[in-house]
DNA sequence: GGAAATTGCGCAATGA
DNA sequence: ATCATTGCGCAATTTC
């Protein structure tokens, strides 16, 4: 709502001459002199009739540029559907990325837990570890007294894993 | 690449001046015939698409809502820096799309690295565990004989994990 | 050199 | 009513 005053108003020209350069050859409303201050020459000047106004830059690749020519319309079919294709692609591409992002993203997460499973494991291993190596440490090897800690033979593990998914 | 600052600078320099240069093509003189391919026919039967406004003779709700007119033009404009504002973003959102999923591509190898490695830790510890279970359960327990496999108070394990990222 | 593909841009309809 | 999005066509340029 209020920050498109510092773009480019290079090209917002306001110093009064509105050079608003309409290359279509129709203007009856514009006619040359209006303007007086007409650069960028038309690459395609298509200015057909041709009557007391030159349009000096008649730089036509080939003579029957004109609009209305078999030529014109046909590559200028030929290039929209171009550009419709082209463009259609991009927007795939583009959704195709994001669906990327958004499996990556899944994938991570499972990645992740993966990970905290394992850690986890891990963790409780080795603290079943230690406490083995403290009872070999004390000495203290109960064949197998009360259900004390020292019942180091059982993996209350869940199913452990071995194969992912 | 260098594409766009080609054609900016095809647009702009050349003569040092920036002239608007409204491309409005098609317009007045543009027959119906032009290009029929218009799906969707506007409730201004305006010239096909693109720029294509012209069909002078028409109803405009707005009395003064001509080319020539002051509000059109700045509408035109306005809408025109709105519609470079967006693509442009359009595009930035694009590429930051794709960046991502190089950085969640990036993660993911090291996440699965991870997992490898405390797997691989993770099956060392319990083979540790079965090894001993079977020196229990052959009833061989010896106190701490030679360098034999039963050696399990080793914990070759490095600092691990314990911090992310 | 030529055809298809990209790209920047403007217009108009529409969405928010 | 204003800005934002989107589809479309044009033309210049690039790519093949």
């Amino acid at each position: 709502m209020s920050k498109q005053l510092l773009q480019k108003i290079s090209n917002t020209n306001q110093k009064g001459v509105s050079v608003i350069q309409n290359q279509s050859h129709y203007s009856a409303l514009n006619p040359a002199g209006a303007t007086g201050l007409q650069q960028v020459p038309p690459l395609v000047p298509a200015s057909p009739g041709g009557g007391g106004k030159a349009t000096p830059p008649n730089k036509m690749k080939k003579t029957g540029m004109e609009k209305d020519s078999d030529e014109y319309r046909q590559r200028r079919e030929r290039n929209n559907l171009a550009v419709k294709k082209s463009r259609m692609r991009s927007k795939q591409k583009a959704q195709d990325t994001q669906q990327r992002v958004n499996e990556l993203k899944e994938e991570n997460e499972r990645l992740e837990a993966k990970i905290k499973l394992l850690s986890k494991e891990l963790s409780v291993l080795k603290d079943l570890f230690l406490e083995h190596a403290h009872n070999l440490a004390d000495n203290v090897q109960p064949p197998a007294s009360g259900g004390g800690p020292g019942d180091l033979c059982h993996n209350n593990n869940s199913g452990s894993n071995g194969s992912s998914q």
